[in-house]
DNA sequence: CGGTCTCTTGACCTCTGTCAAGTAGAGTGG
DNA sequence: CCACTCTACTTGACAGAGGTCAAGAGACCG
């Protein structure tokens, strides 16, 4: 447990919360005082797994992570994305057993704050309070749009509908949008996340490129033409709630 | 606006509330004193519209109701199904503009609360305010077992999945199991609910009382053997969190 | 008892899955 | 800088779940 000094982790989970929901700056003060420790993981690693009790509220600060359910037959999927400056547990707070695991997509860099002071946070100050219920709402919206992308989008557009959703998500945090980097996530993983296999993300990928919404180079994939990607796509932001918080 | 008469829709919702997070008895008083109207939708309305920025938090005393979204193209998909006891509109009390379609199943009646009288219970009374979240975060957690179910499961398993589902939330409520009635959808909605159309449906239903899972009769459908039907579905009550909330 | 909405059914089609083999990056060690 | 290895990506042939179309039969309602 080290004291914040100044720029860390804390600081990206303080600009998400700040970019729906405004904080007197004292609140603001008080998030970057948590107490907190850091913690480093590989690719892969699981971060809570289904069953626990967690104790901790763990807050994603650089690279990707994910929630994933499995059927018996051993079918993933991938219900989630997190991405830097989301934090991972709020629901711990609230409910007794995780229903999901909760995994890294990349290496990932965590703050981990106890579970007991973020309580506190949140109960000593209402406007926090009300970000975080915010924040869960947006995950919802989030979470409501992907179930209208698995039961009615081909294939073409759940990939072109994700590759944006993820492009507008982390302009929000100022970490730059996805078109100046690559995609982060595996054809395997794309597969988990869309409902798919890896061999027909496979061929989407390419008629993706075959259309000059995307380009790729290596393993990599980058963002081409975003007009055309929000058209295949049948992107609107709205359910992002960009604009959020009620005044 | 009739101040509550003792018996009416608020004490489904409050029953619902209970059986999820504990609430002292003058909490349980000022819920049911709250002031509301109360009104009745036949089969197909809209409640709320994507847009709309509501002031008002209607509560469903009987009857279904849906959330839904559609694609450009028309394609349309319901995003969650709420049951009698369930509040339609907490989202409101913190987000600017409702992000989907709320539709009335069959017909149904509805508590209309006042968004603001709402807001201040909850900013009262703490113990309601908890409850209120946990509430949040179960339909978070159902729709990510609708993600899993959509992305995962072939047709057969999502439609016992459902039926499931739907079975061991009305227990909940002691509205009685599914077990007891007709399941309240057309094939037309239950297609929009499991990403499928009509005509497969159709089959998929046959199939389900072939294999003893499901009773008809006329245009109904009942449930037949339930542990066959949790078999095929794959089901687990966990994501419910019927034990639900932190003490 | 006529009208309308659901439900049924069969024939055919297509999107996505499966299998299996091959290729090429990216990292590792020499 | 090259060989080696592991993983991820590709590709083609084939299979199958679920979609589409269209016509007909049952329910339920006034």
């Amino acid at each position: 447990m080290n004291a914040s000094t100044g720029h860390d982790g804390l600081d990206v989970f303080l600009r998400k919360l700040l970019s729906h929901s405004p904080l007197p700056t004292d609140d603001q003060a008080a998030i970057r005082a948590l107490p907190h420790s850091v913690r480093h993981l590989d690719a892969n690693n699981y971060i809570l797994r289904e069953g626990d009790q967690s104790g901790v509220c763990p807050i994603l600060c650089s690279g990707f992570a994910y929630r994933q359910k499995s059927t018996r037959e051993g079918g993933r999927q991938i219900v989630a994305l997190k991405i830097p400056g989301d934090a991972l547990d709020f629901q711990s707070m609230y409910v007794r057993t995780i229903d999901h695991n909760l995994q890294a997509l990349t290496a990932v860099d965590l703050v981990i704050v106890a579970l007991g002071d973020f309580e506190k946070l949140v109960g000593d100050r209402p406007a926090i309070a009300r970000a975080v219920i915010v924040d869960i709402l947006i995950e919802a919206s989030i979470g409501r749009e992907w179930l209208l992308n698995l039961g009615r989008r081909n294939a073409l557009s759940r990939l072109a509908h994700l590759l944006c959703e993820l492009h507008y998500r982390l302009l929000d945090t100022r970490s730059g949008g996805l078109d100046a980097r690559d995609v982060p996530m595996t054809q395997e993983q794309l597969a988990d996340l869309l409902g798919l296999t890896p061999v027909h993300i496979n061929r989407t990928v390419k008629e993706l490129e075959r259309r000059g919404a995307v380009v790729r180079q290596g393993r990599g994939i980058r963002l081409g033409d975003i007009p055309q990607l929000r058209l295949l796509a049948d992107f609107s932001d709205t359910y992002l709630h960009r604009d959020a918080g009620v005044p």
